[in-house]
DNA sequence: CATGGGATTGACT
DNA sequence: GTCAATCCCATGC
């Protein structure tokens, strides 16, 4: 049992892979559609694969801030991808959102995504910030005061750990976790 | 000031 | 399996 009064600033001030993995299944919400996160990935300033890694720079400063915050950045100029900041003030680390299983608005992500097979809605990080109408005006806010919603679960899901993927550098951290057997992860599925 | 490289996706061979 | 689309901004001259 997470409750939604548990994810606080307290909560994301932890461990970037503990609160990666305690963020698979909880519900994350935003522009009329909602999700259950099966999905995330963490990503720390000491290693090169994290934004973060060459130090602050306007780009990632947010990554420095406060835990709590929402980092957003444009990825290959088409994608959003958002982040949930973590760990101390000042220690650039963040965990990215990569897949959510479809709960409410799922005719309105439809609309947005324009595919139909719900499998296909938010399966990736940058298919669910479309789903959510999430954008790079949400970079910098705070979770707990801003218009993206983050609620708790009620038991703790089967999680699995995996590498991490799309990147070229530090590849081989397991900081990949995703909820067993879930159909709704992005490729390639690690294995159960 | 010019350049280059992405934490991706979808369309095409 | 391969490849282009396309924006932000860090880096280097």
């Amino acid at each position: 049992m997470l409750a939604s009064s548990d994810l606080d600033r307290e909560f994301y001030e932890r461990p970037v892979e503990e609160v990666a993995r305690d963020l698979i299944g909880c519900t994350i919400a935003h522009g009329g559609a909602s999700g259950v996160i099966v999905e995330t990935e963490g990503y720390h300033e000491s290693e090169p694969a994290c934004h973060a890694y060459v130090g602050q720079t306007v780009r990632n400063e947010v990554l420095f801030g406060p835990a709590g915050h929402v980092y957003v950045y444009r990825s290959y100029g088409i994608h959003s991808l958002v982040n949930f900041v973590t760990g101390p003030e000042g220690e650039g680390a963040a965990v990215l959102i990569r897949a959510l299983e479809p709960c409410d608005g799922i005719d309105l992500m439809r609309e947005r995504r324009g595919v139909e097979r719900v499998e296909d809605l938010c399966s990736g990080p940058g298919k669910l910030t479309e789903a959510l109408a999430i954008g790079l005006g949400l970079n910098g806010t705070d979770i707990e005061n801003g218009s993206l919603e983050v609620t708790g679960r009620a038991s703790e899901p089967a999680v699995v750990t995996a590498p991490r993927i799309g990147i070229s550098k530090a590849v081989e951290l397991p900081w990949r976790f995703c909820s067993a057997g879930s159909r709704f992860v992005s490729r390639p599925r690690p294995a159960v």
